[in-house]
DNA sequence: CTGGACCTTCCAGTGCAGGGGAAGGTCAAG
DNA sequence: CTTGACCTTCCCCTGCACTGGAAGGTCCAG
């Protein structure tokens, strides 16, 4: 299967799937004689975790992580699981960050609909922020 | 004021400094007879507000905006207005997002905590993501 | 045998908000 | 008179995940 083919199977590009090679995610593909690279169907599984992977947010250092594990033989399963456990933690502190930040600026815009623009002093710029 | 004094003063770099010069955030400071920037207290306020409007999370184009609008003499009240509605419909959407996120992440992470590492099936390299 | 679709490598740029560091000028204290 | 802190401009680097484009090779249909 050439690189245009396994794009399109797995809905990317050809540029992505280059530079996935390049940064270590997917393995150096073997060539046609003409130097084309030629891919083993198990690519689609692997270019599905990688967006899996993706999807749930992981870096894609982290993914190269877990295809390493599984490529040296081992069930990553335990290190995905660690892996999940940070990505909770992170998102509930992003969450109360962004809700933390929705109230403030609610604020700022509740006292701005009250805005008597011409009182507002120039050397703050704007006061309603 | 020199730069230093004036990054201290409003707790960033002198580096930080040049680069909203170059950006058109900061007019170009007057220069003492030797080449030095020298900043009028005016600065201060400036900076502050800067400073309010990437705790509010604008980008520096936005607050670049504004300034350019109290610049030419009008107060920016109404502009701040609208940039802070649209912030809270992205505030929104983020958050609405990341707790979806954070909904599919936690099935996962309960799935995983049931694993049989060992029967994962190595073509989808781990199947608890 | 020619055109077009596909492939190759390599280099450079995107957006965001700065940071690092070199090479050199200036100022006040000791 | 020198030391050290400060200042100047200049250009490149960071992280993240790609994307664009140039220059050239390959494959197949007409």
């Amino acid at each position: 299967m050439r690189i245009g083919e396994l794009a399109e199977a797995t809905g990317t590009t050809t540029k992505t799937l280059r530079f996935y090679e390049d940064q270590g995610l997917l393995p150096a593909a073997d060539r046609t004689p003409s130097g084309y690279r030629d891919y083993t169907p198990d690519m689609l599984g692997r270019l599905d975790f990688i967006h899996r992977g993706q999807a749930a947010g992981l870096t894609l250092a982290q993914i190269k992580q877990i295809l390493g594990i599984r490529d040296s033989g081992t069930p990553p399963c335990g290190h995905v699981s660690d892996l999940l456990t940070e990505r909770l933690r992170d998102l509930d502190a992003q969450i109360a960050q962004l809700v933390d930040l929705r109230r403030t600026i609610a604020e700022l815009h509740d006292n701005a609909a009250l805005a008597e623009p011409d009182t507002c002093p120039p050397d703050q710029v704007c006061r309603y922020l």
